[in-house]
DNA sequence: ATTTAACCGAGACGGTACGTCTTGTCTTATA
DNA sequence: TATAAGACAAGACGTACCGTCTCGGTTAAAT
């Protein structure tokens, strides 16, 4: 029988132990302490873990930030698809605006948003691997059939996240479950036929 | 004859010319420099002001980036009314996505947003002396005669510009004035009576 | 007649209240703050005066500290002449012991002896107003009869004042009464004839 | 066998050229730019090393100038015994009197006496690690023999080094070898026999 | 009686040093 | 060779004081 032995490299193998301390180290700081509190060296000290293996992994704490929050928000974003589009729409409005004001994901998400309005480099981060927009479109999808003036997917994600998006960054408190039920209908009726 | 004069403090009077130099250095640091490299030490430096003289009328750097955005702001986005409801919404939604993506003032405002979702105080800030908010107001107000569903002013307001923001905030650049248009008649379709 | 007028000059004259408060300003700042902490912010608010009002009549800290114990000074280490050489020596020494450890005169000439050695300035300006070398020299020369090896001034006053101010500059309490007895004596020897 | 490893503490070591590289800019700055001059800055720029780096190791300036002068000054003050004892004395207030007015590690103790008038911690630290004391009482252990009448340790030393100390803290030149002469004399014959 | 000029207090001005903080790199010993 | 610990150079932070300037108001001699 062969050995089929992974050409492993040599020397000491990387820690996942250090990596998931490092992730985890990141919501928690985020959570406890906000964002300005959370420096490299906090994250290093809170995640028991050498501030060298932190840049050996991840070149910036947009990074950190983007991985940390990036498998969660898929998660989290995933509404189930119901049979009424207003529904459907409800149940993603929803989920996303307790993605954005509740969930450490979303938290770290805004802060990745913050810091994109600072730093070109994070800017570009964010587009390359946008969050919100996958789960949007695939509810788009979902509804397009009762929405046949719907506009193109740019305009269209952007009316349905964009006022729960920037009302996150901005006002203190979520819109309230009753006005999300508006704003899908209002959606439907504006991308109903003319 | 009784003399009113006010009664004036001792001192000397505080200097107006470094005054404004400060707002100007904010606004030429932020486009030539990026928000990332504008420091308080080069903001006294390209003003040609003293740090202290910063530190003794504002607070923090969000302070200075908001009095430096607040006034061009309501002047920039000040739409002239137009008869057609539509183009009326239009109109607005120009001048938004030109403070929003090309104005030196909306810069500012962009860098501010961002610095919010890092510090709650600037969020308490943003939020007392909102800069969107009253101009998108007076829009709403006169499109209503004819928009008898529109929702509450929370949400209507979140309808109108929160597409606009967020897609400022995070994608490269602007809606076209095409999908400018549509968002409009979009907005007046879903707020018509049902 | 002629009328021998002082050639005044126009204006407003000096204010000897504020003269006064800045001398006794420094002393009460050295006594209660220490020098560390004796600003010219604070003198000129302890003072209740204006700061430029300092700098109109004083160019440095050391200038008004000079003033604020030259008279004092004089004053303090005037000892009454003895008949016996050795009583003379001793009661000088005691007195030059209580103003340098204990008056705030004093406290001011070992500040101004200690800034003297961070700035050259403060330096000449001792050396041309020194403090201590006229009340030496009044005794040396009444002892001066019974003591014909008394080498030349220079020395003779360093031989003197030195052990005393080297001690009050850098140890913590004043040499004992018995002590400058001592010292006295050994002085009367070492001038003896041979 | 047992073995006896130092338990080192981990991470890096401390590094010995940045700790030479302060000692060595005090002692420059002081020579060329003066005490006043002489910033934290300053040298730190000067020794090529960060500002934190010197607040790691040394708590003041009083701190890094007192390091950078005690052992050169153990080392200066050295006076080789000489069998005569007005030689020996003399040979001592000859390296004395190098020290405090030529040697830069004598202008760095006289710095130090002089910041130690303004703050009583510095005064503390002159205090538990005296400077001159050592040396001089080696030269007095070796003339007591010859001079049976000499007072107790405190005084003898304030009578040896006092008179040089304060002329160099305040008159601009050193007394003449000459006078240094004269001075050991009178005191061998003010501790003589009565 | 006005005018004039130097004085006075208060306090803002442009600078600069302070001691602390964070960043990204480096240097150890250990695993 | 990856790790945790921690020292390193760099430089921004907000505070304090420096000496100067700019006010409105006061005081007394010269007009």
């Amino acid at each position: 029988m062969v050995t089929l032995d992974l050409p492993e490299k040599p020397g000491r193998p990387r820690s996942e132990r250090a990596h998931r301390a490092v992730l985890e180290a990141v919501d928690d700081l985020l959570v406890d302490e906000g964002y300005a509190a959370m420096t490299m060296k906090g994250i290093a000290l809170r995640a028991g873990v050498g501030r060298q293996t932190i840049y050996r992994w991840w070149s910036t704490k947009a990074e950190i930030l983007l991985e940390a929050c990036v498998e969660d928000a898929r998660e989290e974003l995933h509404a189930p698809p119901c049979a009424d589009p207003s529904d459907d729409l409800y149940a993603y409005l929803a989920v996303l605006t307790h993605f954005l004001t509740v969930s450490p994901a979303g938290l770290a998400y805004r802060a990745l948003v913050g810091e994109a309005q600072h730093d070109p480099a994070v800017r570009d981060l964010l587009q390359r691997a946008d969050v919100l927009t996958p789960s949007a479109l695939a509810v788009l999808d979902r509804v397009r059939t009762v929405a046949p003036d719907m506009p193109e997917n740019d305009l269209a994600v952007a009316q349905l996240t964009g006022p729960l998006l920037s009302r996150a960054l901005i006002s203190p408190g979520p819109l309230s479950g009753e006005l999300l039920r508006v704003h899908a209908e209002g959606l439907l009726r504006a991308w109903a036929e003319r």
